[in-house]
DNA sequence: TGATTTTCTGGTATTTTTATAGGAAATCTT
DNA sequence: AAGATTTCCTATAAAAATACCAGAAAATCA
């Protein structure tokens, strides 16, 4: 239902969190749960996620945790939710890398879909870390 | 992840075939479901949704079946998505009537949301089911 | 009266989402 | 070297959403 999922929301609550206090150092997981009142081990699934993509970097061990791999400032919204859920087009066959619907060029609805995709994901790549973390919310927050 | 159910694309699907065979008469599901290639018992919960919201009208009995209630240019998708997905806004604060988290004056995304779940209102809402059946799709198609 | 079609109730199967559990591997600190 | 801490990996379970089916009642027309 054009719903934003948890798994994204949180990835992006933790990427804020990472961005707000990962200048000494590398932050480990049990404190960023602590602040924004998400499970541990749910966080990790969702940390594997944004590794994957390179949009933060590791470190093990005692003292260890997570750190941004860019600036704040280089980081939009929409690849984090990307990677966090996967494809955000909102109707499968756009989501596919070839397009093997048979019909696709006759097809009425797909122009708008593919316009539509294309406003959600420009709109969101229009917004950077720094951006939201202007607005200095209260850790935990609500839960966007 | 931002995708459009099954239901809102078959409600879409429906209305399109409506909008193209209902001048002369009801069109019974039966009819609509040989061509939409969708399942009669599936289709029947939808059009719940749809007579819900007024979208369409029934009559009962032989020869039956659905109409629309408005001229073709007078519907637009979001409305008929809307109908048959419920809230389409992207998180669950946004949709509750009374906004009811406590630290939604400091949430730093709720601007950003409420700004997306808009941008794609409005852009649906530009899209009337006239406009899109002058694609003249071929019945059934691809499942958009 | 009989045929057809919507409408209603309720149920089930499948998939996706969300979350948890346990332990292995790596790294730091002492 | 030992212990503590933290990421990382795999597996599983609970919950919710989605998709679909069955059967019968009600309405309508011929």
């Amino acid at each position: 239902m054009l719903k934003i999922s948890t798994k994204g929301r949180y990835a992006l609550r933790i990427m804020l969190d990472l961005a707000k206090h990962s200048e000494e150092g590398p932050v480990s997981l049990r404190t960023v749960a602590k602040r924004q009142q998400i499970t541990l081990k749910y966080m990790e699934s969702i940390m594997s996620l944004l590794l994957r993509e390179e949009l933060v970097i590791s470190t093990r061990g005692k003292s260890g945790g997570y750190k941004l791999t860019r600036k704040v400032e280089d980081y939009n919204v929409y690849e984090i939710l990307h990677a966090a859920e996967g494809n955000l087009a909102p109707v499968q066959c756009l989501a596919v890398s070839e397009n093997d619907c048979p019909l696709h060029k006759k097809c009425p609805t797909l122009p708008m879909w593919t316009g539509l995709e294309k406003l959600v994901r420009e709109y969101l790549q229009g917004f950077t870390l720094d951006m939201l973390n202007t607005a200095d919310l209260p850790s935990p927050n609500c839960g966007h």
